[in-house]
RNA sequence: GUGGGUGUAGCUCAGCUGGCAGAGCACUAGAUUGUGGUUCUAGGGGUCGCGGGUUCAAACCCCGUCACUCACCCCA
């Protein structure tokens, strides 16, 4: 019986390998450059965690199994949960503010498409502790920093900005009914994603008032704060809310990544946990879903059971990223085999062992050092010292067998010298 | 949950009106027993997704089925 990968998973060639670890490395050095720890959780919760934030409809898109003590438990399918879960159990002796992150593996039992998967992986950043929107600044400066280290640009990605609260005001200060919000939600999160008629259309099945369906459309066209503050009048909530958008881009630019962010009021997000300031990242061709989503989510700590904690992160996944990383070209200088760098070659089987000897030696010094089992003649093993991508070679010929001389070969330049192998360790070792 | 597309060598795919199962890349070996990348030559590798039907004859036509994939729905 021939077995398949599971629908949805991915298989790691060694060339795969290296494209989840450039991208997994730089995620973890970009976090500890902007001052966050890392952590790291079970990969299975008991059910009842995600079931608790999300619902039973949720939980069918949840990896669910019962183990052997009939406890209901799930795949990860997120880590905030767990995440809110640790930090409840030690709030009282972790030091604040709180700066996480993870790269968890986690699974969703949904429909694969394009930029996503069953298994994936998804690097977290959080803050919890702080109210002021520095903190969300920070979030999304270190999700920028990590993309410009990759090797993007404010030409190829662009933060899009704005706030939950603000919307929620603003609409509220419309007239519409706080129970109406959600519903309202949904369809403003359409409106990048459908034509503006269709958008219309479903704005109108939405609200029924004419009146108030003006005042959103008209708010949902504004392009600039200074516009929202007109929209806000008089509304204290509403221009709260524009005063903090407005303190986050001053953050934003004094930190010199307002080339990279956007005010962008069509950000609203699905997800009903967040309370403020929102964002999403995205590929400038617009083609591609969200590579990044994140925002203030205040009350988490608190649906967890724990106290009432100010929180924001965000959130960033490998797959939507991994097409981005490749359209741009920034795979193909990821290397597989670039680590060699010694391969040991004899010209003769009586020396195989020298070699052998020579080769413990440099690996012992502490560098990548690999040689042929097969021996075989020099071209042969050349050949495969290419293959893997070694820097230089050693040459174990009879010059070794009768005065210790190694021919040390540059495998780019082609160029080779004659050095005893005393001087070549010694040289090894500083 | 809904709709489309695709299943042929390890990978990417070609295969006409039904008539011997193919190419490129990759792999192995040789040219080259003391010098790699290039080149040339040869070789290995197949349940044509699976099951049934039509036919003298099916990768090709018909029916069914499975898998993968893309787009919707949803998106913590």
């Amino acid at each position: 019986m021939k077995i398949q990968a599971v629908k949805g998973t991915r298989d790691f060639y060694p060339e795969d390998m290296a494209r989840r670890n450039f991208i997994i490395d730089g995620w973890k050095t970009a976090s500890i450059r902007n001052g966050f720890a890392e952590f790291d959780g079970p990969i299975f919760e008991y059910l009842a965690m995600y079931q608790q934030k999300s619902g039973d409809e949720i939980a069918s898109q949840l990896f669910a199994f019962e183990d052997r003590g009939e406890r209901m438990l799930a795949i990860r399918p997120e880590i905030t949960p767990t995440l809110a879960r640790m930090v409840n159990q030690r709030i009282n002796t972790l030091p604040r503010p709180i700066k996480w992150f993870s790269v968890p593996r986690l699974c969703r039992a949904e429909r694969p498409q394009k930029g996503r998967l069953r298994e994936f992986f998804q690097w977290n950043v959080d803050i919890i502790g702080v109210d002021d929107c520095l903190a969300d600044a920070e979030v999304i400066f270190c999700a920028v920093d990590y993309l410009m280290a990759a090797g993007l640009g404010s030409d190829d990605i662009i933060v899009r900005i704005s706030s939950r609260r603000l919307l929620a005001s603003l609409l509220e200060y419309f007239g519409i009914e706080e129970s109406q919000l959600d519903k309202v939600y949904a369809v403003l999160d359409k409106k990048a994603k459908v034509p503006a008629e269709a958008f219309e259309k479903m704005l109108e099945e939405t609200i029924s008032d004419a009146d108030k369906r003006e005042k959103v459309l008209k708010l949902m066209a504004a392009e600039s704060l200074v516009e929202l503050e007109e929209f806000a009048g008089n509304d204290e909530k509403a221009k709260l809310a524009v005063d903090e958008l407005k303190r986050l881009f001053e953050y934003l630019n004094v930190m010199g990544i307002t080339e990279f962010c956007k005010f962008d009021i069509g950000i609203v997000r699905g997800l009903a946990y967040y309370t403020g300031i929102v964002y999403e990242i995205y590929d400038k061709s617009q083609q591609l879903r969200a590579i990044c989503g994140g925002g203030r989510y205040d009350n988490l700590l608190a649906d967890f059971g724990g106290p009432k904690i100010s929180a924001t992160g965000m959130g960033m996944g490998d797959c939507v990223l991994g097409i981005v990383l490749e359209e741009k070209g920034i795979f193909s200088k990821v290397g597989v085999y670039g680590a060699c760098e010694y391969f040991v070659a004899y010209a003769d089987d009586s020396l195989r062992n020298d070699a052998l000897n020579i080769v413990a030696k440099l690996r012992k010094a502490g560098k990548v050092t690999d040689f042929s089992y097969k021996g075989g003649g020099l071209g042969k093993q050349l050949k495969q010292a290419s293959t893997v991508g070694a820097k230089e070679c050693v040459l174990v010929g009879q010059e070794f067998a009768e005065k210790k001389q190694l021919i040390i070969k540059d495998m780019a330049s082609g160029e080779q010298k004659a050095v005893s192998d005393a001087d070549f360790f010694a040289l090894i070792k500083r």
